[in-house]
DNA sequence: GCGGTCTGCGCAATATTATTTCAGAAAAGA
DNA sequence: TCTTTTCTGAAATAATATTGCGCAGACCGC
C-alpha cells in the first residue's frame, strides 16, 4: 500500500526537488525550515518508500540534434495481455521510443519519440512500428512545438487539498 | 544557433546526467575519465548553453494520491497564431495539465494531464478545458499503464551516429 | 499522573564533495 | 618556432553530506 503518510514537510519536499533535484541538501532543509540532517534522512526515506523515483538532467533534444519530436497512437489487432506486453516490451526496446502509455478506447497505446530527422523517423516507422507484429494501425503527429512541460504533480494542488481536508 | 560542439566527454557527462541527475561531480568525472574541476566546469557550461536545461526529482504521482493520467487531444475553431498562443497561455495555467504540445494534422494540441481521481478530472473537462474558448472538440484517453517513461535523448543512438559520421 | 517506548529533531564531529587558484601541456595559427 | 588559446589536473580551501548521540514531545498501558 501507498499507507505511509506524509506531512507537510515530506510535500515541501518533494516540490522542492521536483522542482530543482540538483538542489544541496543544506538549502532544501533551510527551505522546508528543518535542520540539515532529519532532511537528508527524510530524503532518503521518500526514496527509499518509492514516492522519488529518481533523479535527472533535463537535456534539450533539440540541441543535441534531435530535431524531431512525434506522438505516435497505435491500435493493435489484439488486446490479449500477451499481446499487450509483447508490444510493449517492444517498446521498451526501441531507441527513438521515449515513451509509452496504454490507453483505454479506440487508441491502444500512446509512443513519444524523438528523432534526429525526418528520414530517420521514417525509416523506424516503416521498418519498425508499422511492421511490428499485432500493430493494426499507426497514426502520427508531428510535435510543432511544446508550450508547457512540467511532468510530476502539481504540487500547488496537493497543498490546497491538504489544508481543505483538514 | 546550436553551433557550440560537444565532444565525445560532453555527450558522456549529459548521458550520465540525465540517467542519474543527482550523482556527484567526482563520481561523474571518474565515470566520464577526467578530473573533477574541468568536470564541472563542463557541467557548468552545458548548463549555460542551454543543453541542460534544468534538474528534477522524479515523482510518483500514484505515491501522492494522482490516481488517474489522462491524454485529451484537443482541436480548436481558429489556428490563428493569436488564438493558438491564447490557448497555450491558458494551458499553462491549468495546474492538472502537465505538458502541452502543439501537434500538426487534425488535432491541435494533446495535453497530458493528471489528476487526484476521476471527478476532478471531470470537472476539468467540462468546466474548463471544453468550455474554454476556441475549443472545438476534446477527446480524451486515459493512462491504463506505463510502459516506458524516460524523457530525453537515446544516447546510444548520439554515440553510434557520432561514430558513423567520422 | 508515571515510567517506558517510539519518533523525530538538532548539535557537533567527521568524511566527502564542490570550487577556486594556478601552473603547465596540447592544439591552432602566424 | 613562437605566440595565443584552450583545456587539463594538482593542491588548497570552502561548502556540503553524513554519522553519532543526547534531548524533547507524543503515545500508551498502568
Amino acid at each position: 500500500m501507498t499507507g505511509a503518510r506524509l506531512d507537510e514537510i515530506d510535500r515541501k519536499i518533494l516540490a522542492e526537488l521536483q522542482a530543482d533535484g540538483r538542489m544541496t541538501n543544506v538549502e532544501l532543509a533551510r527551505r522546508v525550515g528543518i535542520s540539515a540532517p532529519p532532511c537528508l534522512r527524510r530524503v532518503r526515506a521518500l526514496e527509499e518508500l518509492g514516492f522519488i523515483r529518481s533523479y535527472h538532467a533535463k537535456v534539450e533534444p533539440r540541441e543535441l540534434g534531435f530535431e524531431v519530436q512525434v506522438f505516435a497512437m497505435v491500435r493493435l489487432h489484439s488486446q490479449s495481455e500477451k499481446d499487450l506486453s509483447a508490444f510493449e516490451a517492444r517498446a521498451r526496446e526501441w531507441p527513438l521510443v521515449r515513451e509509452c502509455h496504454m490507453l483505454n478506447g479506440e487508441i491502444d497505446f500512446i509512443l513519444k519519440c524523438v528523432s534526429p530527422d525526418l528520414p530517420t523517423f521514417q525509416r523506424f516507422l516503416t521498418e519498425g512500428l508499422t511492421s511490428a507484429d499485432n500493430v493494426a494501425s499507426v497514426k502520427t503527429s508531428l510535435v510543432i512545438r511544446c508550450a508547457k512541460d512540467e511532468p510530476g504533480v502539481p504540487f500547488d494542488i496537493v497543498e490546497s487539498r491538504a489544508a481543505a481536508a483538514s
